[in-house]
DNA sequence: GCTGGACGGTGTACGTCGTACAACGTACGG
DNA sequence: CCGTACGTTGTACGACGTACACCGTCCAGC
């Protein structure tokens, strides 16, 4: 189990999947009561609504309208999210910022990313180390590239930065997912939980002991109006991330 | 299920299990066969041996000898990963880098929380928004925010930039685990995943759709050795992050 | 046009998990 | 000294992914 990864399997199997690679459909037997992009369409439709934890096989079968087993003639659960990631990355939307300055057009690509996981929060949560390089994947990975012409880093450095910033957003949004959850499944909002724990922590924590912690720690709810803001954490943290970036930028090509 | 994630029962009852609060030891009945601390360093033997998604409970009552329910008596998953977070938290080495400069020091911080993962890398999977302030997680707070004494950044910019700072050695961490737990399980190293995925590629790729992508994905994977370079990903992120910081340090502080 | 065999769809079954529940034994408070 | 609160345990339930055997379908080669 724990399949929460991509490319488990076998690559050639998994990227002839992704491609639709029509050598690897069989010419004998039965005509297949569904085709591929039905199924991926409704894996998506259940972890949209479920979570990557409520996408199980026999729940896509539902929707489907088919035998649990059945599935299994289209993809696994290992390849089904391979597909699942590839589709959502196809399909979102890329807005053309040529001609801008650096930082506007990566802000760009870290705000597509951001909207990507707001409408599939599932998808933060799959890690794409040794990636799936299905249609999706590429044209995406090309398009946040294209982000960088012209800004003066070699192209390893560009490749590095891209890294860090598709790691800040999706770091942000599966804290952003977090958050939820535990709203949802405490069935708790922060003021009830803070509530709850406010009594025992007065009973036990010295304050002597944690003059920073206490202090700082109240003035950042205060601040935020909870213990972790996600907004905020995005919003700030991209402009320290970007600052980061432009120096690396102004030392390629200082003016 | 899916509890991978601290805090989701009732707060008061995990913080004073954390706080090992004597007013919530019962005072009848028959004597304890263990106590709570076995039943932590126990489970944390299985997660660093398994991971996290190894640690089932009836594994850790093979290790302590007891049957699996017995656990359930000391603590459920959900406080037994609230407990087992704390106890690495409390037992994590801390350096005093006290007198040196802020960027030395926030280095430190991220090296420490390096070595903490190194050595559980399942901590890095738990998230800790809505944080089980126990014991360790209050020393381990207040020891990485003093780093940050005399920068000149207001309170809540230092939690600010901590909680980035945290999230990005959590994120390298978690990508370093998924490297390995791909290498693990699927049985192949980089060369052979590779090696399987490139006929496949060089029939369905068109290089005229993706110039950057191949180019750029191609350089960057002959200077790492690899597709993901955890290594290389923490060290050039460090950086990236500190130089951010100190755009807003040296702002707060003009020379 | 025929037929062997490849293939799709499905029901059953196995081993895993977290944990609710009831039965049983223990030891403290009154 | 005894009622009862509590620890320990075995059994059981409902999830999960998926291996496997079975049956029915339909194409390739003749």
């Amino acid at each position: 189990m724990s399949p929460d990864r991509t490319s488990a399997g076998d690559p050639a199997r998994t990227l002839a999947l992704l491609w639709r690679d029509p050598t690897s459909v069989p010419r004998r037997g039965p005509r297949r009561a569904l085709d591929l992009d039905a199924v991926v369409t409704e894996a998506i439709g259940v972890a949209d609504d479920d979570g990557l934890a409520g996408l199980t096989m026999r729940r896509v079968a539902d929707r489907l309208g088919v035998a649990t087993m059945s599935v299994y003639t289209y993809a696994g659960k290992d390849d089904l999210l391979d597909l699942m990631l590839d589709a959502v990355l196809a399909a979102a939307p890329r807005a053309d910022t040529s001609g801008r300055g650096w930082r506007e057009r990566v802000g760009a690509v870290a705000e597509e990313n951001r909207d990507l996981y707001r409408a599939h929060p599932w998808a933060a949560e799959v890690s794409t180390l040794r990636p799936p390089l299905g249609p999706g994947q590429m044209a995406r990975y090309e398009h946040e590239l294209a982000a960088w012409d012209g800004c003066g880093l070699d192209d390893v450095t560009i490749d590095d930065c891209l890294t860090q910033l598709l790691g800040f957003v999706r770091t942000c949004a599966r804290d952003a997912g977090a958050v939820r959850a535990a709203r949802r499944d405490s069935g708790m909002d922060d003021a009830q939980w803070w509530a709850g724990a406010a009594p025992v922590l007065a009973r036990v924590l010295d304050p002597a002991r944690y003059p920073r912690a206490i202090r700082i720690g109240e003035a950042a709810g205060r601040a935020h109006g909870s213990a972790h803001d996600p907004e905020h954490a995005y919003r700030f943290g991209l402009e320290r991330l970007l600052d980061g970036f432009a120096v690396l930028i102004d030392r390629a090509v200082p003016r």
